[in-house]
DNA sequence: TTGCTCCTCACGTCACGTGAGGTGGC
DNA sequence: TTGCTCCTCACGTCACGTGAGGTGGC
């Protein structure tokens, strides 16, 4: 039968050393054959198996998810990958609001001076100037979800949060309308 | 003058008592007071610099350049700034590629039964077992990469590699050329 | 005196990279 | 015998989170 040994796997996927011997360790890939001096041998189940972990690795999915998902049934796979999709898509966006933030950073510096700042930080110390607590900016965001949640949304995301942020703010915002006002952190 | 303890000041800006402790730690925003028993105590200065982290934090600059960009004159923060700018670029990018990748798994998951594979790796194998050997693939990219470099470019991401790892290829592609094909690692 | 806040280690996370120090195989 | 490859620790990375064990301040 046809083996491998470890460093020269690594050659044919573009891998170190030190990846597979981390694979090892962590059980996501185990050589199928040790020598009596403790040489790791692959055989070509081996090959295969990394191929397919190569391939899943390039979505990124964390290794741990690639374990799982080859562990479990061909037909159990989709909700895995489909949760990864959908948070690549929210990492896209988040990138795209990064970069227009960036963006105006730039403009920001060549005609002025200081880095552009009208973001989350300085709206809430400016409504804090104009008197208002805790309580008061909880109470505000619940009212504005209630109204009108996708212009919540988007007020939100222009002062330059991210998507994970902003869904948390909101659920926490229509939370808030019901129980009554009880603020627990600085939003 | 009015301080802030270190958890108040967390409060102020959504951070945890850590994320400062450890701002400290690295000398990113030092407390510019501290009491007989220890106490950190944060200044209006400090708060004002802790602004600037913050919003730099938000492009997901590495605390190391925010560092680097406070520190540095204002006119010459433009590079830093640009060069953030075009990695956000890169990393859409790759995003979208996975997103590719991903949603061709789902359809070929429904349809049929094992995940897609025709990807860097298979292409490799095939050349392989076409007779092709380290130097044939490496004189191979350098030929493809001078005569029509746009659609290497397109090739390479079409295989599912990310934007760093083809411009990686690509340069060497060029310098492979000139210097004849000495290959040193499986690509 | 009771809580609450503060302090300083020190270890864990994720996917490896990088030695150090030593052995096997052609 | 000389290189090359292999082995096993063990520590570093990045931006924190999470205790443990102890002290200050109202």
């Amino acid at each position: 039968m046809k083996t491998h040994t470890i460093s020269k796997l690594g050659r044919m996927f573009g891998l170190s050393r030190s990846t597979l011997l981390y694979y090892d360790r962590i059980g996501l890939l185990t050589p199928s054959v040790r020598t009596e001096s403790g040489y790791r041998l692959y055989t070509e189940d081996d090959v295969e198996r990394l191929q397919r972990i190569c391939s899943l690795r390039r979505t990124s999915l964390s290794l741990n998810d690639i374990g799982s998902i080859l562990a479990s049934e061909t037909h159990a796979r989709g909700g895995v990958v489909e949760k990864r999709l959908q948070e690549i898509g929210s990492e896209i966006s988040d990138l795209k609001a990064k970069q227009e933030l960036l963006g105006r950073m730039l403009k920001g510096m060549a005609s002025y001076e200081a880095p552009v700042n009208v973001d989350k930080q300085m709206w809430v110390e400016m409504l804090r100037t104009a008197g208002m607590d805790e309580q008061g900016i909880t109470l505000w965001h619940a009212e504005f979800e209630h109204r009108a949640p996708e212009a919540h949304r988007d007020f939100l995301l222009s002062l330059g949060m991210g998507e994970k942020e902003v869904d948390l703010i909101r659920q926490w915002s229509r939370k808030n309308r019901t129980a009554g006002g009880t603020a627990q952190n600085g939003r």
